[in-house]
DNA sequence: ACATTGCTGATCAAATTAATCGAGATAGCT
DNA sequence: AGCTATCTCGATTAATTTGATCAGCAATGT
């Protein structure tokens, strides 16, 4: 129970728009497909700007677009950006660990390293192009014969 | 980062009983080797024993000792003790998943399963006579053979 | 009895999480 | 120029979780 409700709505929000790939698309019509509150969301989006997922358009007629190809966006980057390193505890992050104060060699620490192995692992292999195919496929394709 | 502190201790905990295997260690004992203020180990052996991990004696020359074969405590089972379910976020339970309300199918929780099985997989698969042999075994062999 | 140890529940401070809100900036339209 | 729809940014907040500490009680060996 690790994924905050903050990037689990970012991952919604990315992943609604890769359906729609290329479309500009308002906070507000994000939020209401994703389900995310949109006040919440105008705190999220910036990020993802920020970390130059997303591009954005203000003014009437603005909104958010990717910046990306879905197939290059992964769920690794996304998580990362709101929660940091990817590890199950301090002392297993890839980059500086957190030393371990324990007289006898603290053989768990490998163990959390596996899990943080196998956790980076499946998250890199996803990209939002997998997501979107997965989720909307039958949907997009839906609207593409139209 | 998602192993709480109090995760993290208990484990220590089991893994310095489980290096003493049969041996009736003080609560002072246990927090010194293992490096966990003892105020706090004061609440969690306690847990542990309500689970059926370990076993305690009371009185002077009291102590904790494991309830079972180290190789029958896996690192799955003192994780949910504490944390309850192992999964990365709340759809994606084992049980009683939350269910999502996304329009669009939510092909997150795919992936959020995945990374629930292999942790779930590498922490069941981990016992503490694995944990103890890869920390104590040089330690313990000098001492036994002192 | 008394010293030593475990047991229990209350309490607490700090950090994190999950929002909400209001004022400001920007761009398009008339 | 002025209006409006939209994104932007920062402050604030309530609730929850985390990480501890402590006092007092219970049991037990000497």
């Amino acid at each position: 129970m690790w994924i905050t409700k903050k990037t689990d709505y970012a991952c919604r929000a990315l992943l609604v728009l890769s359906i729609e790939s290329d479309a500009l698309l308002k906070l507000q019509e994000i939020a209401t497909r994703a389900q995310v509150p949109i006040s919440f969301l105008e705190q999220i989006m910036p990020q993802l700007r920020g970390a130059g997922l997303v591009r954005s358009e203000r003014g009437p007629s603005g909104g958010y677009r990717l910046n990306h190809a879905p197939a290059e966006i992964t769920l690794d980057r996304v998580v990362r950006i709101f929660q940091g390193p990817v590890a199950p505890i301090a002392c297993a992050t890839r980059n500086a660990p957190e030393s371990c104060l324990m007289e006898v060699g603290c053989s768990l620490q490998e163990t959390w390293q596996e899990v943080r192995d196998a956790t980076i692992e499946i998250l890199e292999r996803t990209t939002f192009a997998v997501l979107a195919e997965r989720a909307g496929g039958r949907w997009l394709a839906g609207v593409g014969t139209d």
